[in-house]
DNA sequence: TCTATAGTTAGATATATAGCTAAATATCTA
DNA sequence: TAGATATTTAGCTATATATCTAACTATAGA
């Protein structure tokens, strides 16, 4: 019951359900990329992971200093229901936005979305 | 993605997700049923319904002063999904111990469930 | 029409949670 | 080994929620 109840709690809210939808297209995603997508701080960020992590949604392994994300499909949420929540997930406004900046996120170097995220104005972005 | 928060939200909760399964055996429940299974006031009861209502999950219809509540099944939430949720709440030593105490309670005239809950010493329970 | 009663709403309180900044941790690189 | 840096943890604040009691609403029945 508590699982229920811990699964249902991390997936009630909106920047987590981002997260997974995310997730659902680049299912390898590094802290400082969902970082980027969510605009929010790292630390609020890596808040909203350790729940989906702790609830069994997410998995993650380190790559040196660099923190990896994704789905984990061994867990107790079966496919129909991750498969139902994506179909509903990706007819919202959020996540089709989120797609849009997620592919532009994911063909940079992440070196570059750091260098971003501390403030220096040094990314050679290629246009926009 | 508002309605979806809005339905984990609700599944969120232990309280509540004992109410749903309730109703996947019994799917027509009086207000008065709810609060003698929970034990819990009939204003935090009411509370936890209302919130179910509002998410879509439950139904609910008036008989004079009883109000009924049931599953909604045209919901956007689908069988499946409802399917999967019943499977795991019955493994649930709460919900098991919850099964035996519902069947005891919808046995019985629910004039004297409330008059139990008013603290009517009356009620005229056949053994126990 | 008055009284009893099933259920809801209002108001109060305690706890949980989402967000932030700042400090700590772990790892790479010079 | 020292400095830089990706991520996490600690501590704070504001908001949300679960619970209660008391007051209110709507309905049945005498």
């Amino acid at each position: 019951m508590v699982e229920l109840q811990k699964l249902f709690s991390a997936l009630s809210d909106k920047n987590r359900l981002r997260i997974i939808a995310a997730l659902r297209v680049y299912n390898d995603m590094c802290a400082c990329h969902i970082v980027e997508l969510l605009q929010l701080s790292g630390a609020t960020t890596s808040k909203h992971l350790s729940i989906l992590v702790q609830s069994g949604v997410l998995g993650s392994y380190k790559e040196g200093r660099w923190v990896h994300y994704h789905l984990d499909f061994s867990n107790h949420c079966c496919d129909q229901v991750m498969d139902w929540l994506e179909e509903q997930l990706c007819q919202t406004d959020t996540v089709k936005n989120d797609q849009l900046a997620l592919n532009q996120i994911m063909s940079v170097d992440r070196e570059d979305i750091c260098r971003k995220q501390r403030g220096e104005k040094c990314c050679p972005t290629k246009e926009q």
